[in-house]
DNA sequence: TCCGTTCCATACTTAAGCGTATGGTGGCCG
DNA sequence: CGGCCACCATACGCTTAAGTATGGAACGGA
């Protein structure tokens, strides 16, 4: 109990996977850079000496929660969205869930801004290429030809990451729960037709 | 005269300007965490010795030269887009000057990439305001009521910033010229109504 | 109880990268 | 022709953050 991931009541005893998550906060937060051993270290009550029997280095680190996070990512999209018979309804969970399960967009909007790493380069590539897949497919089983549901998957997901970049992160006023929502109604208009 | 921005003859004498391109040269090629004064230095064939002669600080020179970058891309607009009356025409011409014009975009993606930046920051939310009611006036003149101006626009303008992301750096398989072409295309007709 | 394994602290080294101090050289102007 | 100023080199200091070396404390099993 108590499994705290803030800066808080310091458990000693701390395990990889205690570090694993924090760096995923920290990642979310304030971005891949931000992701630093004496910081974490700081946050969770203890040294750089504890990090380095966890781990051999602060590439590990970001390698194990970059892994975990697009597991659980790969778990979300598999359980809660392949499953959706009808095209059109699944591609109106894909949109709509962009407002639900902040942590993992967050993250996603994170790695974008540092997608020139080695280390989240690969991952940027499969993740994209995994959501066009699955945005193609849904719109081919809508009706779509082959050429134009590449070409409409592309645009849904660019305005995807647009707007995480754009949004979640420090760039643009806000907008409020009421404009989101209308907002999002307007993009599943305007890309899923009938 | 060979007004050379790359690594290559050392003319000795070097002005501001001189850095403030090669810095920009650097920003859209590699980010904004690559624009390092010795580095800088070395594919001028001078020392940071120059430099500080020049600028005091590297801040300055990042502010000099997302500053120009700014004001020329400003310029582009204005001259070549606003003018434009009918207001279809002007989004469509928006749309594929994202072809052409290159340096410009790919210093965009770079800076977007790096809009945690506290330089950065001020600059993308400018221009993002800009660009967003550039586009939302379009979309009114062009018959859409107001609050479905405001969410295209939106949905267009984060689409870009996405494309960007996912195409100009690394982080995808590359279009080629054929597969580009169509998908303005088809990006210009789910967009731009009528 | 004792001992080894696990987990962590402290102190150190190393590598970049910014910034500074200071001196040198070439050209222009009186 | 001599001196001043713009431009640059060299050498150093400072800071940050990663990584290392080593020793200490706690906990479970024999």
């Amino acid at each position: 109990m108590t499994e705290a991931t803030q800066s808080a009541e310091p458990r000693p005893r701390l395990t990889a996977q205690d570090w694993e998550l924090a760096a995923l906060d920290v990642l979310g937060r304030s971005g891949l850079a931000a992701v630093a051993v004496e910081s974490l270290a700081r946050t969770l009550g203890v040294t750089k000496g504890s990090f380095y029997w966890h781990f051999a280095t602060r590439e590990a680190l970001v390698k194990a929660a970059i892994d975990r996070w697009e597991q659980r990512d790969e778990e979300e999209v598999l359980t809660r969205v392949e499953p959706i018979a009808d095209p059109r309804d699944r591609l109106r969970e894909l949109f709509l869930r962009v407002s639900r399960e902040a942590q993992s967009h967050v993250i996603y909007a994170a790695l974008l801004q540092a997608s020139d790493h080695p280390l989240v380069q690969p991952v940027i590539e499969r993740i994209s290429r995994r959501r066009l897949d699955l945005l193609t497919l849904a719109y081919r089983q809508a009706g779509f030809e082959r050429g134009a549901a590449g070409h409409r998957a592309r645009l849904a997901y660019t305005a995807y990451t647009g707007f995480l970049q754009l949004n979640q992160r420090h760039g643009m006023p806000r907008m409020d729960q009421a404009d989101y929502e209308a907002y999002v109604a307007h993009v599943i208009e305007t890309l899923i037709p009938e």
